[in-house]
DNA sequence: CCTGCGTGCTTCATCGATGAAGAAGACGGG
DNA sequence: CCCGTCTTCTTCATCGATGAAGCACGCAGG
């Protein structure tokens, strides 16, 4: 039997009576030794069963090791459930793979020290960071590894430049507008009484319930801050209070939070005709929980989402629709552009706009 | 200005007068040194912006780098778009995650070569690998490396241990049982004239059309053999004649080859009452096919998928239910005990189920 | 015949960290 | 007062490969 120590360069250099570095050579660089010599070479670490060089130990050395890491804010387990999260990566490998970059998902966790330390001890050439608060020491540990960044979403490019990486190539959208489009076409139709479902505020857990303008004014999310801004354009601008505007906020974007929240909204005095969804998750549960309680959409209550990923179309849900697999690829791109030592694409905002399906209706005449 | 090189381990301890080792104690092993000092490491570490112990030195020396990767047998991009790919890596990750273990995805290509490239390397502990037909070069590279593996469908275990991999955990479903089934179901309907909507056969594209019994036989795709055999065995046990069933298969696993593929054996003469499609989302497409021929469903025309993923309830499909998921979850958890050195676990079969829905009636009376 | 250059292979240092083993001082027990 | 043990830190070798530079040889040109 031969020992089953795994085999290495030298080995198979030994074997042959010529140098590591000839053998390196071998499988790194073909043009640097004769084709005899190399076809024996293979032909001895096959027999020998040398699977070719660590592609640690090269990476180490080179400097690179092909793949490039994704830390999502909420764990992995998380995003395969959320149809945006899986659109994200899908725009993201579809740009690396040709690229022969590989997906390093970065696993998450409920312990914050762990979160960091996989982040810290991620072996990838760059990170993807997707969609986190502006204060999550997550950012600051990928910061720290001093590697080629990217970020969707947020933190938006003005935090990212306080946090000492200005210049990080980003890609999001303008929520702010999209969202001031969802509650204006909602207010056009006539609703006065709006409500709000909207996931959390922070990355720390909260009670779900209502938020005052306080907490959302402190809310270190900047995409739900900007999209509660949005609403709150909108609703200002037909001359509406929006602190007569129940904004409830839960924990992640699920349908059984949106339907919690809807629960919760439409309990209030006097009801809401029509339900603002951050997400499109949350709107599928808000239209279980009406249809729950009997309520008819679009004629009794409107609801509208955000996204329009995953069963939105099937729902004929009323969204925002968000260029989620092009976000994923333009931040892929730009990532791979700093790694190769190109210069950094400028921030990029991505179009969004207002899909009108069936969810939403004229208020109805109470 | 400091010099803007990455710092390591030796700038800290040359800054402080210490050695190296003291440093890498700081962070890795905190009990082997005085609080005091460690202290006053991390804060020398962090003010010379050192970001902790390169995770691919530490990975090289250690031997492990806290990730597995996974090879799929079709392209990353491919595989985030369908809701199978997705479940199974839901599965994975969920194990994975809490393990602390990261998920490298492994990039596909068109190209062979640089397919069996990024197989090798791929800096992991591990690979699972998803799917494969009975002679992929990825199988081989993936068993070259010597790295603990876990195999999900396909290649059946007896095949792995002629690979040289015996012994790799292994999971799957019967599916040869499993198609048995559905097909049984469809004859017991009453069902005589069925065909067969199959995707590829061999990895190498084919031109798309009808596969005589040769064709069935030398498949490469396990899965595919053996869901075929058990369309044949149910066939066969009903007294019919399993030449006289038209087996279409196409390319990937997407509705429009689905499509295509049931425009094909709609066309066969006499035309089929029930399609058999080896996946859901092949059944979408047979559905939107027989929807643009104007054939009612179940009444003109019965039709079954497999796998009972994504939309196949929203499609009210009639299908057969893996356990998709659970799939993931016990591959990466025969992976992780490889890699932990525990023994492996023996191969496992999980549970797969009729489940009917309203796209198979009984068969029209023509 | 000498120079100059390309080919083919080697030597050496190095990538950045960590395991194993060891030394210096502190401390407690007999 | 001495010895053994623990704590705290150090030294040394090593993980497996590759970039840079160098050496030897063959061949063409003057």
């Amino acid at each position: 039997m031969t020992a089953d120590r795994p085999r290495t360069l030298r080995d198979v250099a030994a074997e042959l009576g010529i140098s590591a570095k000839t053998v390196s050579n071998a499988f790194s660089r073909p043009d640097q030794l004769s084709p005899q010599l190399r076809e024996q070479v293979l032909a001895t670490a096959r027999r020998l069963g040398y699977p070719g060089p660590n592609p640690l130990a090269a990476g180490l050395r080179r400097g690179r090791v092909g793949a490039i890491g994704v830390a999502y804010d909420n764990g992995l387990s998380y995003a395969f459930d959320d149809p945006v999260a899986v659109a994200l990566l899908a725009g993201v490998s579809a740009v690396a793979e040709p690229a022969g970059a590989g997906l390093l998902l970065i696993p998450g966790s409920t312990d914050g020290r762990r979160r960091l330390a996989a982040v810290s001890g991620a072996v990838v050439d760059g990170l993807l960071v997707v969609s986190t608060g502006d204060d999550d020491p997550l950012l600051a540990a990928a910061v720290a590894r001093g590697l080629p960044l990217a970020v969707v979403d947020q933190p938006r490019p003005d935090r990212l430049a306080a946090l000492g990486a200005p210049g990080t190539p980003w890609v999001g959208v303008d929520d702010r507008a999209a969202a001031a489009a969802v509650a204006g076409h909602l207010l056009a139709l006539g609703h006065r009484r709006l409500a709000v479902v909207s996931f959390g505020m922070h990355r720390d857990p909260i009670r779900p319930g209502l938020a005052g303008e306080r907490v959302q004014a402190a809310a270190t999310y900047a995409v739900t801050r900007d999209r509660l801004a949005g609403y709150r354009d909108a609703v200002e601008r037909a001359g509406l209070d929006w602190a007569s505007v129940p904004v409830w906020h839960g924990g992640d974007s699920t349908p059984a939070v949106g339907a919690a929240g809807a629960e919760a909204v439409l309990a209030t005095d006097p009801a809401p005709t029509a339900l603002l969804c951050l997400s499109d998750r949350l709107a599928e549960g808000a239209l279980a929980a009406a249809a729950g309680r009997g309520l008819r959409v679009p004629a009794d209550l409107s609801v509208a989402g955000f996204d329009d990923a995953g069963p939105a179309a099937g729902l004929r849900l009323t969204t925002v629709r968000q260029p989620t697999r092009d976000k994923g690829g333009a931040a892929a791109r730009g990532l791979l552009d700093r790694i190769a030592g190109r210069p950094a694409p400028p921030p990029r905002v991505l179009p969004a706009e207002l899909v009108v399906r069936a969810t939403t209706g004229p208020a109805p005449v109470s």
